[in-house]
DNA sequence: CTTTTTTTGTCACCCAATTGTCACCTGTCC
DNA sequence: GGACAGGTGACAATTGGGTGACAAAAAAAG
């Protein structure tokens, strides 16, 4: 579960954020200074931190300096709060690395939403490797799959699967963790679905169809 | 090095401005009245304009408009200097062409950030290549889309959704990504809505069209 | 300022591709 | 042969995207 830090010396946003970010299944850390938060960000790595500018003691953009400073907590992205909206906060606070900012007053959707934007676009930096096996390879970034140099079109589910299998080459996956894996957890029904995308994704594979191998009694595998 | 012209009537005021700019590695030009300062800008063409709006003479906003309208001067950035803080002033201020603007009295410290952030932007801009995929290339810098050589027009939002997907061409974009990269992350509207600027933007590059692939269930992507 | 035009976001409808399901067939293993 | 697992063809339901229309919003013109 994603955990998020709250640097925020008003109890009452404090809360509001708490109340919301877990309703919304983040896990918050809180912290009511500078200080103790920057101490916080080092001991419970986050994944994101929400750091307010005007903190006593410590400063928010001196929180932000010093956690773009240690490598250890440098990756970690930060929206900032500002009570001004002014362009001069924005640049600095932007200017000292910090990914996002909001100005108060906001409302939670705002900020929930750049969050969301915010670990959406990390995850997307980690994007997936292209594979090949044998004779295949796919490309999930464009989508596409060649078999013996030639493109073949699949359907999105046909390319989940076959994604599936080739990233477990090897391994026998049941149909019930292909179900999981490419329908995702909620999928009720049918399990001899899987059985009819095989074979879909076996004709479009062609020559190439005895790659993905059927294991009686267990499930399917891609050949290593 | 960059040089900056000055253009302001209160001595006290360029002095301060001089000092600091010096100070910061920066070449400064200084000018007293309107006519001046439009011809050292002429002559000398400073990599930015910091210009008082109250001038004898010829006034601020005439002389951004003057720096505006020469093609050799067009290209540098103004900051205006504004003594009143009242909103038509920086409306007629922007319209004018002018970059930024900052309210006196000002900090020498809000100056120069505004300084530095118009000097990255610029920066960002330059660096930013026209690209070019089969038969259409995007200027971004001009804001141009020529396809087979023909010029075509497309509105602000088509120009960015052609511009993302060329510059990811080969790689799937989501609806959902697309919503981020040309909408921006405060966005939740219609996913659909993105389908409606494809179909528009199809239409407008023609014969190009197929550029722009559809890849259904995942998104769009322009052909590698 | 008001009017006009352009741009933009939504929606409803349509059609085709995709998908899940089932009944039936085939092969394998006992 | 019979039981069982998987293959197969058919098919209906669903989904996803194209499309035209439209009103709100923004920009440009007067």
């Amino acid at each position: 579960m994603e955990s998020i830090l709250i640097i925020e010396d008003e109890a009452d946003i404090r809360q509001l954020l708490v109340f919301n970010l877990q309703r919304e299944g983040f896990a918050t850390l809180e912290a009511g200074d500078g200080l103790q938060g920057l101490e916080m960000a080092r001991a419970k790595k986050p994944h994101m931190v929400l750091l307010d500018v005007m903190l006593p003691g410590m400063d928010g953009f001196t929180v932000c300096r010093e956690l773009e400073r240690d490598p250890q907590t440098a990756p970690i992205p930060i929206i900032m709060l500002t009570a001004r909206g002014e362009e001069i906060d924005r640049i600095v606070g932007l200017e000292l690395g910090a990914d996002d900012y909001v100005v108060k007053p906001f409302s939670v959707r705002e900020v929930l939403l750049r969050i969301r934007a915010i670990l959406r676009r990390q995850a997307m930096v980690k994007t997936t490797p292209s594979l090949s096996r044998h004779d295949i390879s796919i490309d999930p970034a464009a989508h596409k799959v060649r078999v013996r140099d030639a493109e073949i079109d699949l359907t999105a589910t046909e390319f989940r699967l076959l994604e599936d299998l080739l990233r477990h080459a090897g391994t026998v996956r049941t149909r019930e963790q292909l179900l999981n894996a490419v329908w995702g957890y909620q999928f009720e029904g049918y399990a001899r679905t899987v059985d009819t995308h095989v074979r879909r994704l076996r004709a479009k594979l062609g020559t190439s169809a005895d790659t993905i191998e059927t294991v009686r009694g267990v499930g399917y595998r891609a050949k290593a």
